[in-house]
DNA sequence: AAATAAATTTGTAATAATTACAATTTTAAA
DNA sequence: TTTAAAATTGTAATTATTACAAATTTATTT
């Protein structure tokens, strides 16, 4: 099973270390887009030997490699997450969650981009309040 | 000429202090996204009392007020935009400039969101190489 | 105009995310 | 087995942002 995760870090030029490895399902299982603190918490109990500068330098590497993805939809930490498949996000103001939004909700035409520019990548981010938030809108 | 700022201040509620017309006079006339401390190292000179900690409270108290929106487009610093028109934004991520697009590039359809869920905002970032730096696009 | 209250601003200290980096450990190659 | 390369660690440094109490300014009331 862990083939799968092995064979993905190699897609993407990233040799599978234990570490990598243990990042790379960490957020395969988990579909929260955690920051670094939480994936360092939830893995250092099984894993004592991982230190909290090991989950940055892998989540660099594995970024920059783009076998995952880093989204800045939240203000304070950078959020990772693993599947890069094309779909968008939306964030609750109230309760911080971040949910999964299809691709349809990404612009489907390029911006007109000034003559000489070159797209690279489009980020969308929706906020606003989750179901279970809804009540609760701040008092103005 | 303060007029037009000092009106555009009380249209969003903000009590139009010497300090708050400075910061959005600012960003009125700088269309360059700028940071926090881009702000204060430019006005300090001409309003020496000016003092960082007030340029945070300003920045915080017009982006809630709604005078001001806040990006965060770029990983390490939030960006101020004075412009509250509906338009989008690229960042050239060689030299970092942000560039206004015009509100054609963002989703024209509301996301299909999960029921019971409300949209309050949508930022639509995009990300490449501007004219000046297509040359220079990093080794992979 | 003086006294009082409210709002604004300041400056410093605290917090927290991230990066730098040298030392150590692990893995691969000769 | 020795040597070299890569990965990981732990601590210290950096940096953006926030907290907060004190000081100043502005508005209000007498």
């Amino acid at each position: 099973m862990n083939n799968k995760i092995i064979e993905h870090l190699c897609n993407y030029g990233v040799k599978p270390s234990l570490h990598r490895i243990a990042v790379m399902t960490y957020l395969m299982e988990h579909k929260t887009h955690p920051t670094v603190d939480m994936i360092y918490t939830d893995l250092n109990p099984s894993i004592p030997t991982l230190s909290k500068t090991t989950v940055y330098n892998t989540l660099k590497l594995l970024v920059d490699q783009g076998a995952v993805n880093s989204l800045n939809i939240d203000e304070k930490n950078v959020r990772y997450d693993g599947d890069i498949f094309r779909h968008s996000h939306f964030r609750c103001k109230s309760c911080g969650k971040i949910f999964d939004l299809p691709a349809g909700s990404i612009p489907a035409l390029e911006p007109s981009l000034p003559s000489g520019f070159s797209l690279v990548e489009t980020q969308v981010y929706y906020k606003g309040y989750c179901k279970d938030c809804i009540p609760e809108i701040p008092a103005s």
